[in-house]
DNA sequence: AACTGAGTCAACCGCGGCCCC
DNA sequence: AGGGGCCGCGGTTGACTCAGT
């Protein structure tokens, strides 16, 4: 037993009337009055002075993951998956580092965010959550889905945000000119009803982009002309969403339907969804019998609408 | 209505790093 | 230098909720 264990069960022995499972309101009331007093941090000896039956470590994280009023409740927008999955493809099981980028969210809502959503994507897909698959799969589906969601809920009539972000930035033309890949819509896949087909592109500089017209730029073109900067110690979080500016990095060559991403397309006939995509770009496709089609036929992929 | 399995998330645990003595 | 205390991080657990049967 390392001598960590043991203090820890000498600790645990001489304190056994400390408390331990789900906080009372007492408690929590305790704890946020005293730290409304006297502020937080020395846990150890905040717990004992605010009369607590806890241990320091038990009462920061009552506080930091729950208590502390800037905490966010409720979903996490589409622009938050989006960062985290961005940052997690940066720094990998980093929680609290992600974390400081979306402000009112805890690494551990994070962290439990990745576990049970994310994760359990990889697992219905067959792959490695941390495998270059993954990541791929990540870049190339999910992301551009959040875009489009993201897209659709900044965009209430259809000029509005699109003219606003055709104007911040580079110009569309020059986007235009120096696109090298793109995500492809597949005409069978639209309907009368649908909102107007959009096209992802990424430059040369793997800058990300949509468009409704790739030949001829209209005024709602969606211009994702900034590389998506993050600093590792931020001092403000980044505001790329705010600003309808950000870029990802993405897999060269990537096709998808961006009407029929999320479950709302893949709740269909397996046969026609593997007409739909044209995955003959993805070195992940090309191994055994493909993970991918694998995956259309249990009709699991990519489910965004349970995100 | 009762049961069950899956999903969610608050809380705990172990470990490593830092600081102080 | 090294031992102890504290803090923070990432992994894991388990209680709770809810949808499906």
């Amino acid at each position: 037993m390392s001598t960590i264990a043991k203090r820890d069960l000498s600790c645990n022995e001489e304190e056994s009337e400390l408390r331990r499972g789900p906080w009372t309101l007492e408690e929590d009331s305790l704890l946020i009055h005293y730290i409304a007093r006297h502020g937080e941090g020395r846990w150890n000896m905040l717990a004992k002075s605010a009369g607590l039956k806890r241990t320091g470590k038990s009462c920061r994280l009552r506080w930091l993951n729950y208590l502390k009023p800037d905490i966010k409740r409720g979903n996490l927008t589409p622009q938050e998956q989006l960062l985290i999955l961005e940052l997690h493809s940066k720094w990998g099981n980093r929680w609290s580092k992600i974390a400081q980028h979306l402000p009112g969210r805890t690494d551990n809502e994070i962290k439990n965010y990745w576990r049970t959503r994310v994760q359990k994507q990889a697992r219905q897909l067959n792959i490695e959550s941390g495998s270059k698959r993954f990541i791929d799969a990540v870049k190339c589906f999910w992301m551009p889905r959040l875009l489009q969601k993201m897209e659709q809920s900044n965009s209430p009539s259809p000029h509005s945000s699109m003219t606003t972000m055709m104007n911040l930035g580079n110009s569309g033309e020059a986007s235009m000119s120096s696109m090298s890949s793109s995500f492809n819509i597949n005409p069978s896949m639209s309907s009368s009803s649908s909102p107007p087909q959009r096209k992802f592109i990424m430059d040369d500089a793997n800058h990300f982009s949509t468009m409704s017209n790739p030949i001829n730029p209209s005024p709602d073109s969606f211009q994702f002309s900034q590389p998506l900067e993050i600093s590792e110690h931020p001092k403000s979080p980044p505001n790329v969403f705010e600003n309808n500016v950000c870029s990802y990095p993405i897999q060269d060559n990537c096709y998808l339907d961006t009407n029929n991403y999320g479950m709302e397309g893949i709740n269909m006939d397996p046969l026609s969804a593997m007409d739909t995509y044209d995955f003959s770009q993805f070195d992940f496709q090309t191994a055994g019998n493909g993970w991918m089609l694998d995956s259309m036929g249990d009709s699991t992929l990519w489910n965004m609408d349970a995100m």
